[in-house]
DNA sequence: TCATACTGTAACTATTTTTATTACAGAACA
DNA sequence: TGTTCTGTAATAAAAATAGTTACAGTATGA
């Protein structure tokens, strides 16, 4: 994965966790991350596709976890988050012409399929509500 | 990681692995990766200073490997290319005021290293002869 | 019912990161 | 001694990421 999506996500999880079930606005996430309310909303809205939050619009609205933190895992968090490859989305085009050019993209896919399994593993081992009781 | 460091490195090394104790010069490297030769020499400096490769300099130059295939495995290379931290080295610095900003930068680097010591251990399992013998 | 305070989303700008280009000194070769 | 490389720096271009502004739509409550 890439950029800061995973650590973004993970620290509204861990905020929402933190509030029991209390409505948590944008602009109060993004107090605690130190960064733009549209950011934090966008990364909601992700979060709401995959099913980990709800939210509530109007005068007094915000988020809330729609799970359980204990059924919330963190390779899922992964998954749900990553929008590109693990190691380089190389939009490169290696030369057609040269046999390793040619068929380098797809071992290279291959290889990267199997180490981000094992990273989506190790972080599967994990649920929303181990991480967050660190902060306890 | 990121960006393509892994890729080029990797492609790098199974092209001097494909041909054998050849010499290949960058321009002829970066022909098949289809970049810049001016990054694949810095990749290849990086290669040399953790032992991969060697070069000569001069007209009728460029690198080899330095070590055998059968030695070189995909977890050193990895470790040898990754400039930053895996899942996004954020120079974001959350709120201290917040008890779950003061504290999530250092959960999520654990959090990080444990993950990608899994995805590392999985890189280490594969040589770059083991990858460079699919091309054959 | 109307002012207020949110979400959701788009459009745009700014910043940062990545990649490419140009340039050139120094090395090896013929 | 001209040619062809590496190594490296400086700069420019391109791409990715994050921030900003703006606003329609929704809920609340006075």
């Amino acid at each position: 994965m890439n950029s800061s999506h995973f650590s973004i996500s993970l620290h509204i999880l861990t905020l929402l966790d933190q509030v029991k079930g209390q409505l948590l606005n944008s602009e109060y996430i993004a107090g605690s991350i130190n960064c733009n309310p549209v950011l934090v909303r966008k990364e909601l809205a992700n979060l709401h596709k995959y099913g980990f939050v709800q939210s509530k619009e109007g005068k007094g609205g915000g988020s809330t976890l729609a799970k359980n933190p204990a059924d919330i895992n963190l390779g899922d968090v992964y998954r749900a988050v990553k929008q590109k490859s693990l190691l380089g989305e190389s939009k490169n085009e290696p030369n057609p012409d040269c046999p390793v050019g040619k068929q380098i993209t797809k071992h290279l896919t291959d290889l990267y399929d199997e180490a981000e399994t094992a990273l989506v593993k190790s972080l599967s081992s994990k649920t929303l509500k181990d991480f967050s009781a660190g902060f306890k």
